[in-house]
DNA sequence: GCCTAAGTTCAAAAATTATTGAAACATCAG
DNA sequence: CTGATGTTTCAATAATTTTTGAACTTAGGC
């Protein structure tokens, strides 16, 4: 099942090769893929989680990208994307440049961080601008069901700000 | 500010000119398609509800597509986007094959449907899946961390499938 | 029952988003 | 220091998604 020469003995391998995603392992990358799907992550950074979550040990960059057969570029951005929201972290191992990485360990905590990137810059860059278009439409005398409807909105908005920070230290699962 | 003839007079206008959209109409419509952005729904939707959201009374197609001035295809795909969604509902007048449209009551409600459309179907396809993918390393002795963590993800996946019907008759906001 | 207004469909075009790969950069072991 | 290793950048390309518009269907008023 091998190829010629998985990390064998002492030698190092100058161009590793890397079996590709076993089923089982494509099965969970396809949870993870349509799930980050929902909220718009691209796939490449979907499988690369779904691959170190599978993992027993941390991986690093190569490893990351021979098994999974993409690019290096696709690699590099897509573990940015997950050092970003704090969905994996590195271990270095001493005398080596190589970082290895693996699965922040509450998988909850980092779904809140990504929500948070995502809809709490929205939230905040548009409250001054729904409270205009109330303003606006209070001043303009508009159906008190439209009033009445921009006013929820706004209350809404104001309420998830104002809930949000109590996400921020996201408390271990 | 007007073009020509604003459904002026009693006059049935065979091609009724419509205003494009107020600053304080883009500016909801900006919020809706930046929310609806997360979730992966298209700007052209995002725009049709914001439409009916700030506006007064039902509106109808022609009315609609007037104003965001975009094609009658898009404006019947996201109709019908949003009444799958139960997002927003017709009034019929007698007479008039013609549908007027306007928001659901709540717009809480709303975004349940639409979360909970995108979310049970891929738990529900992933459950069998994930079950296997644990058997699986259990069976190939992995590392115990990894069984952890996927005993973890299907334990999840059951639970918010549970939970899931308690949000099926969503009560009004 | 026609005939036309009202809406839908869907293939093609446009717009957007993701991926690639080669060149640039940074770091550290020697 | 220096050179090679490890990573990032980003313009070009590929893939995907959205929008368009013209042809088609449906419904209901007359």
């Amino acid at each position: 099942m091998k190829p010629p020469s998985e990390k064998s003995a002492g030698r190092r391998p100058s161009r590793p090769s890397y079996e590709p995603l076993q089923p089982h392992e494509i099965e969970l990358a396809d949870f993870f893929v349509r799930m980050a799907g929902i909220l718009g992550v691209p796939r490449s950074v979907a499988e690369i989680y779904a691959l170190l979550y599978v993992s027993s040990g941390p991986l690093d960059f190569d490893h990351i990208q021979g098994r999974l057969g993409i690019s290096k570029g696709s690699v590099s951005q897509g573990l940015k994307f997950l050092r970003g929201h704090e969905m994996i972290l590195s271990v270095k191992e001493p005398g080596s440049r190589r970082e290895r990485w693996q699965p922040t360990p509450s998988l909850a905590a980092s779904l809140v961080t990504l929500l948070r990137s995502q809809v709490l810059p929205a939230l905040e860059q548009a409250q001054p601008g729904l409270q205009r278009v109330l303003a606006d439409a209070q001043s303009r005398g508009a159906q008190p069901e439209v009033i009445e409807r921009l006013t929820r909105l706004n209350r809404w908005n104001s309420r998830a700000l104002e809930l949000a920070p109590l996400l921020l230290p996201p408390p271990g699962a």
